[in-house]
DNA sequence: TGATTTTCTTACCATACATCAATTTTTAAA
DNA sequence: TTTAAAAATTGATGTATGGTAAGAAAATCA
């Protein structure tokens, strides 16, 4: 019975990893035996530098976020991710280097945890699953091209502001610090600007 | 024998734009009746801003870059391009929306236009396609990831060394203020950098 | 709940980079 | 080749944001 459940819900995952895609009963009892589920407290790191990353996250619950820390030992937040979103060191993940990022939980958080390997079998065993991946990677792409558009073009506040319109979901989970370091400003800063946009309001 | 000319070169082509494929002669000449030659002079403009985008071009000869003019009028520079380099509003053109950037020829350029849509089709046909270019969308994004890294960490002079480090085929095709917006700092800030860095050597 | 740690705020000063304006150098065009 | 236009350089000055430090507020833990 115990067991019973526990394959249920990973079935489950599956389904929600790949919402929108039409699968069969066989396909998500094939995909499930892939996913690894993790549990981690707030404050955990899942991964820390130095090492080949070999796996994908995909958050069940809670919030995390990827950083880089730098010679001076001050910490740049690159991702945030929150329930339904992929989480990793895609540097190390997709080139094959040493990771240079962490990845931290930022409250307590479940995870599946799923290696490139096996994703490349499932790519091999089911092409509409490859199909999925790849449209999200072409979303992310274009995402990514925006990020690095607004912060060329965008004032501090600006970004600020733009982060709370597209991240709502995030902003009440995570600490300002880690919002200041994504935007790439300091803590003191950010404070200052949402005094400012406080007092003109 | 003209005709049969102008063949075997748009033939070349897909085996150019798929380096490291293995595609028999009936792939080859199935793929290559998707891409359109389009040459450009100097400074022409290949998409302007405003209407959504269904291309991606190749550089089969050249040098390019897309930038967006923000409502000051300055310009910033998302993207550079040359030989065997994709180029495209991928904002518009993955996510459908209306385009924000323009693309710029900085030299006479060849480039191979493709549109969405035939992608999609040699997707359908040809599943080692589709692979290939997944594959290539997860190096972008493991690349973009990177930029996005160092636009945090790095000081204006550390990302001007990058730069020419990382990209030392562009350097040479591109004025000194395209390489400043790319870097999001002034030209005369770049003038002072190079300055110093003559100085210092 | 009270104690301790972490985070946030504020003030002050420092600095990297921007802006403006003038000049020189380079590139393109006639 | 000469001339005009574009780009790069330089100096003077301005500004956004950073860094340090101290106190206030909030979160965490015993």
């Amino acid at each position: 019975m115990f067991i019973y459940v526990r394959f249920t819900r990973m079935e489950e995952n599956s389904s929600t990893i790949f919402k929108g895609l039409e699968l069969s009963k066989e396909d998500v009892k094939y995909l499930s035996k892939y996913w690894v589920k993790e549990t981690f407290k707030k404050g955990d790191l899942i991964l820390t530098s130095e090492k080949k990353v070999v796996y994908q996250y995909y958050v069940l619950k809670g919030c995390l976020r990827t950083f880089f820390k730098d010679e001076n030992g001050k910490e740049h937040t690159i991702q945030f991710a929150v329930k339904d979103w992929w989480i990793s060191d895609y540097m190390s993940y997709f080139l094959e280097e040493k990771s240079v990022l962490t990845i931290e939980a930022i409250k307590d958080s479940v995870l599946l945890r799923v290696s490139r390997k096996n994703f490349e079998t499932i790519f091999d065993e089911m092409p509409a699953v490859e199909r999925f991946i790849r449209k999200k990677l072409e979303r992310f792409m274009a995402k990514s091209q925006k990020r690095t558009l607004l912060n060329l073009s965008q004032s501090a506040k600006e970004r600020y502001i733009n982060f709370t319109n597209v991240y709502p979901e995030i902003e009440p989970h995570v600490k300002n610090h880690h919002i200041a370091s994504y935007l790439g400003i300091a803590t003191q800063s950010l404070s200052r600007i949402r005094k400012e946009m406080l007092n003109n309001s």
